[in-house]
DNA sequence: TCCTTTAGGCTACAGATGTAAACTGTTCTT
DNA sequence: AAGAACAGTTTACATCTGTAGCCTAAAGGA
C-alpha cells in the first residue's frame, strides 16, 4: 500500500476516491454511471479524474481484457488522516483545539466514535501543556496571548 | 466582517493570511520581511498574494498616505473553521469520527482546550446515535457497513 | 466476418495557482 | 530640484485543475 502521504489528491478527485473506496473495486463503467449521478460529471471527465489517479499512484488498473478492474492503492483512512494533518498543518497550532472543538459540535458521532475520543482525551489530558503557542511567526515575532 | 465562507483562501494566501492574522495589523514591508523569512518568497509573490487577497475580500487597505496598512478583514477563527468543515463535509461521514481521533493524537492541546472537548463530548454523547452511515454513493448503492 | 457498441487513451482548453519580473508613481535625501 | 529608495500596480508565465470532446482499438452481435 502506497504512502498517502506522497500522492496529493484534487477535490474532483478526491470524490472520485470516494466512490472507488465504497466500491472497493470497481468497473469504469460503474464508476462512471455513480459519478454522473453524484457529480453529474460527464463519462469523459471521470475517465480523465480515474486516468489521473492512476498516474499518480492511487488507484490500479487489473485484469486481462477488456473491462479492466479498477482498486484503490492509497487507503482511505490514510489518505483522510493526510489530508486532515495537512489541514491543522497549516493552521495556528494555537487554534487547532478550537477547531477540533468546532468540528465535533458539527459533525455525526456515533456513541463508540465519541467513547474513542473521550479515552483518548483522557489519556492525553495526563501530560497536557498548560498553553499551546502560535507557531505563525518567527524568532522575535512572537504574536500574543491572543490573536 | 466579511463571511469566511464565501472567500476561497488558496494555500499560499493561507500562510499570509496567518501572518497578518498574527500580526494584527500591518505595512506591507513587514509582511513582505515576514513572508520572506518564512517561506523564502521574492518580495513580488508577496505583493501578488496580498493584493490577490484584498481582491477576494480577505484583506482590506487602509490609510491616506504611503505606507498603508494592511489587515484582515476575515477572520482567523471563522476561516479555519470553514476549512475545516470544507474538508469534513468531502470525506466519507462514517469516517469523520476516526479522523478526529488521529487529529486529536496528533495535535498539541493544552489542558483548557481538552477540558472543553471533554465538556463538548459528554454533551454530544447524551444523543449520539448508535452508528453514522456512510454518505458516498446515493440510493441503492448503499456502502457496506465498513468501507 | 462485418458492423456496432463500448472501454480506454489522447487532446483541448479556460480558469486557478504559485512564483516573480518589470513598471510607475511617491517620498525621502542631499 | 534631482536622484535614490521604496510602495504599490501590471504583466508574465509555467503548471495544475476542472471539465469534456474526439479517436481508436477491442468485444459483442448479426
Amino acid at each position: 500500500m502506497i504512502d498517502a502521504k506522497n500522492v496529493t489528491i484534487t477535490d474532483s478527485e478526491w470524490e472520485v476516491m470516494r466512490a472507488i473506496w465504497t466500491m472497493g473495486s470497481t468497473s469504469s463503467r460503474e464508476l462512471i454511471d455513480a459519478m454522473n449521478e453524484l457529480q453529474g460529471w460527464s463519462d469523459s471527465t471521470t475517465k480523465t479524474l480515474l486516468r489521473r489517479l492512476i498516474k499518480k499512484g492511487a488507484v490500479e488498473q487489473t485484469g486481462e481484457s477488456r473491462p479492466f478492474t479498477f482498486k484503490p492503492v492509497v487507503g482511505e483512512k490514510e489518505s483522510m488522516s493526510a489530508a486532515a494533518d495537512d489541514l491543522f498543518d497549516h493552521m495556528c497550532a494555537m487554534r487547532a483545539g478550537s477547531t477540533i472543538a468546532q468540528v465535533i459540535k458539527t459533525r455525526k458521532l456515533s456513541k463508540s466514535d465519541i467513547a474513542e475520543l473521550q479515552q483518548i482525551l483522557a489519556e492525553k489530558a495526563k501530560d497536557a501543556p498548560e498553553m499551546v503557542n502560535c507557531n505563525c511567526l518567527p524568532g522575535k515575532m512572537t504574536c500574543e496571548d491572543d490573536h
